[in-house]
DNA sequence: CATTATCATCGTAATATTGCAATATTACGA
DNA sequence: TCGTAATATTGCAATATTACGATGATAATG
C-alpha cells in the first residue's frame, strides 16, 4: 500500500534505511557532492547546477537538512549551506557499521 | 511528478543513489541482517520473521536481487538465499568513496 | 517606498513504492 | 500424474515521492 510497516522493525534497522533514503535520490547525492566541491559554504548556484526548479532543489535541502546534514545561516538575501561534517561522519559509520555486521556466514 | 530525472545527473551520482535505495526501506535492512544471522542459507522463515506477506517478502528480495546482492539455489522446493559478499563489499566501497570524497571545505 | 533577488512553502499533477490477495509456477513425494 | 509446499508474479488500492508553478516572506538596492 505505499505505507511501511516501519513500527515492525526494530530502531537500528529503521535508522539505517532511513539514513539510505537520504542518499537514495540523485538529486540529493548531487547536491551533497557540489557542496563537498565548493570552497566553504555555497549558496543556491544549485539551481542552475544541477538542472531542477528552485522548489524542487529547496525540497531536496528540505530532506537533506531534516537528516541533520547541514548547517545552514544567512549571508545576506543569499543562504549559505555547508555540511555537517559529525552528522555526516556518524551517517558513515552508522552505515559501515551496518555492513560490517552483515557481512558474514554465507554459502 | 514522481518522476526521477535520472538522465541530468552523472553515473557516479546515479550509482549511489540507486545502491542506497536498496537500503532505503527497512524490510529490505532487515532482511539482509537476518540473512547475516543465519548459518549459511536460509529460506524463507523471513516470512514469520519480519511479518510481511510472502508476497511482499518476495518483491523486496526481487529489489535486493536485481541489486546483485544475492545468491540463491533451489534446495528441493525451498529457495536458499544467501548474500553475495563480493558485491556487498562493492557497495560498502562506493558509498564509503562517496563519503570520503564528499567530506571536505567545511565552514 | 517600490523593485529585485533569494529562498521557503503551498497546491497540485505525475509517477513510484509498498503491501496484499489471488493466482501461477516450480519442485518434490506419494 | 496428483497433491502439496514453497516461491514468484499479477493486479490492484493506498500512500509516498518528485517536480514545478504560483505565491510569500525577507532583505538588499535604487
Amino acid at each position: 500500500m505505499g505505507v511501511t510497516k516501519r513500527f515492525i522493525y526494530n530502531q537500528n534497522v529503521n535508522e539505517v534505511a532511513n539514513i539510505a533514503k537520504v542518499f537514495a535520490h540523485p538529486a540529493r547525492v548531487a547536491i551533497l557532492k557540489y557542496i563537498s566541491e565548493q570552497e566553504g559554504c555555497i549558496n543556491s548556484d544549485l539551481v542552475d547546477e544541477i538542472g531542477l526548479s528552485q522548489a524542487t532543489i529547496s525540497q531536496h535541502l528540505n530532506v537533506i537538512g531534516d537528516a541533520g546534514l547541514l548547517k545552514g545561516h544567512f549571508e545576506g538575501k543569499k543562504k549559505c549551506y555547508c555540511l555537517n561534517l559529525e552528522r555526516f561522519e556518524e551517517f558513515q559509520a552508522l552505515l559501515n557499521s551496518f555492513f560490517m555486521k552483515t557481512k558474514t556466514n554465507c554459502c
